[in-house]
DNA sequence: TGTACATCAGTGAACGCGCGTTCACTGATGTAC
DNA sequence: TGTACATCAGTGAACGCGCGTTCACTGATGTAC
């Protein structure tokens, strides 16, 4: 099986009270979703997976749903960091995209959660909403300063969205292996700027 | 409940043999789509539509994934012919594009699932991935008459591909409420048409 | 420092459910002679 | 034209399964006095 430490896994020595088993859920939940299960992963399997009880879930989580847009604000606060991180040094357009589609390509099955069906109302969740928005705003405006919500603000966006899903379904190569998405960004950059 | 002619239920009347339950199936499987139920298709709800035992699915289809791939196919095909019929009176990333975005707008359930998880794995399935490369053949060089598999011929197709995504997770006006996506494709068709 | 008690994070058993799929079958249809 | 028979599209019952959720509970932790 596992290593018993580490991973808030279930061990001889774990005492009664967990310690951080909404993390510990959180990121068992990303485990089975990265192991392609976007329709495997549920409160039931991923509390087997922490060790614990299916019943113990419930004193941290309201319902899967709830489990589920937690780890999706989870996955939009990290794919803000990973575009915050990217460097200056290039127009945002390429350098924050290509953050934002190695984000996809690293973790397929949490975009799609984030992206997908399962979680429609993401009003019913403000922090999951907050969290998009601001992982968003990134991107809006990305080309040129134009005005959210403006066409030029939307545009690269949506180019670079529409890169991440197709490379996520296997339609376009990802990059590493092949250097198209990079060279796209790049041309897109220099034509839409102006 | 439903009327027993015309789509394929089961009717006081209807002969033993069903007469062409194949498409009863995809058609109710495309009705339990579109009212959002993404996760809940399976054989035996859309048999149970159809008015159908369960079982007498599999004299048509060897599985569940096989009924979906069947939808999926019909779907890619449908998105051809709206992308063929769309006007030359304008760019073809414009026309072309706005068709694609309409077409997954109004089939927002059908959509998800030409593109979604669940039919990750279109290798297995010959037919649906022809549909599928018949319909992306008609966008991808939208921009310029460009080799396919090269930035600029992807370029148009992850715009609108994107554009259709965020429209369809409500992160962006749908058009005909907002002409925000007309916009950005008549701009983008502009600029990186030289 | 010790004790009573409220709180809180776990537990296992159970609920009802719908699923995909297989089985042995029935009865209508089409065809060969 | 009639009949025997193979084929084919249905049927209901049953399989085992895993799910989300609720229940009454247990036992550890923290706190007030």
């Amino acid at each position: 099986m596992m290593d018993a430490h580490g991973s808030g896994v279930l061990s001889p020595t774990r005492p009664y009270r967990h310690g951080d088993l909404p993390n510990a859920m959180r990121c068992a939940a990303r485990a089975i979703l990265d192991e392609g299960g976007q329709e495997s992963v549920g409160l039931r399997e991923t509390a087997r997976r922490v060790g614990v009880s299916a019943t113990a879930a419930y004193r941290h989580f309201a319902s899967k749903e709830d489990l589920l847009a937690s780890v999706a604000t989870e996955g939009f606060d990290e794919l803000r960091g990973a575009m915050e991180e990217a460097g200056a040094d290039r127009p945002p357009l390429v350098s924050r995209g290509l953050a934002y589609i190695d984000f996809a390509v690293r973790k397929k099955g949490l975009f799609r959660l984030m992206f997908g069906a399962v979680l429609i109302e993401r009003a019913k969740y403000p922090a999951l909403d907050e969290a998009a928005q601001a992982a968003f705003a990134l991107l809006k405006g990305v080309t040129g300063g134009a005005a959210p919500g403006s066409p030029s603000a939307v545009c690269g966006w949506a180019l670079v969205h529409g890169l991440a899903s197709l490379i996520v379904d296997g339609l376009a190569p990802a990059p590493g292996a092949d250097p198209l998405a990079e060279e796209i960004l790049v041309r897109a950059a220099g034509k839409l700027a102006n």
